[in-house]
DNA sequence: TTTTGTTGTAATAATAATTGCTACAACAAT
DNA sequence: ATTGTTGTAGCAATTATTATTACAACAAAA
């Protein structure tokens, strides 16, 4: 199944804030504006954000703003503060392979190994981008 | 969100086919008791592994063969027979960012190419493994 | 030709995740 | 006190997952 938009969605947020914290107070509402998405769609993305560490928000008084430095905060961080995983594992296993079966007492052992490999390639691969990166590759006209 | 157990459950009864061919008729039943689920969510993933030509099955008559040497079959090919996403494409993007927002309007083309990079690089190190190896380095006690 | 075992597929159901939305209490500044 | 905002609960529509029953279509063997 496909990766929920709330990755691209959480990845647009951060984007914004960075880029209008200085000129504008980064509301849910102005932010959902931007995204095009519900205020509250937004507001819960926010919240995991902050729950990573990424963000601070003022309740009350309103906006977001980053708790890191754009070069500090990669598309890793990202996809796992948002991305709800547990045990941080991406891929599901079948939970009753047949352990009087040569195949079904072995796939676990042979094939956990072989998916933890992607797993760290995605890592890898997510780390390479941080926010300050994307922020550098927009175009203005 | 996780991927969906199709995969492994596919990666299994491949493995299954390639073992037990010679000895016994692999049918949706011998394989789902191999595997632990329903005989139904077999025959469904014998399909879709059909589709994608990587075995055959004998209507009727009954079993499943691999119609290619199991050097031949990568787990991503496995992957992508099994997982069906539009396009390919293993990320969601939200769909309605505004175009009258720097953010908005440049979204798209900065984010899309860092997606595909990554799932480049899933594709490449899913390739690394074929079904050969995997039976390969099962243990019989 | 009938029987047998099997596949392919439709249909149903339970469960869970996604996304969009309304509503409102809690909160902080003015 | 008023105002604007966050945090969260709750609801709904949609979609995917997984398990299951049921049965027509099929092919081989009796």
């Amino acid at each position: 199944m496909k990766i929920s938009s709330r990755f691209t969605i959480a990845v647009h947020i951060l984007m914004a804030i960075a880029h209008f914290d200085d000129q504008f107070k980064t509301t849910s509402d102005f932010l959902a504006n931007s995204v095009g998405v519900n205020p509250v769609v937004v507001r819960n993305i926010l919240g995991q954000l902050k729950t990573a560490g990424l963000i601070e928000v003022s309740a009350g008084v309103g906006g977001a703003k980053l708790k890191k430095k754009p070069k500090q905060i990669t598309l890793k961080d990202v996809f796992y503060a948002v991305e709800s995983l547990e045990n941080g594992e991406l891929f599901s296993f079948h939970e009753n392979p047949n352990p009087y079966c040569p195949v079904g007492s072995n796939i676990h052992r042979v094939l956990d190994k072989r998916l933890v490999d992607v797993q760290n390639q995605i890592n890898k691969e997510l780390e390479k981008t941080n926010l300050h990166d994307l922020i550098k590759s927009m175009r203005f006209i």
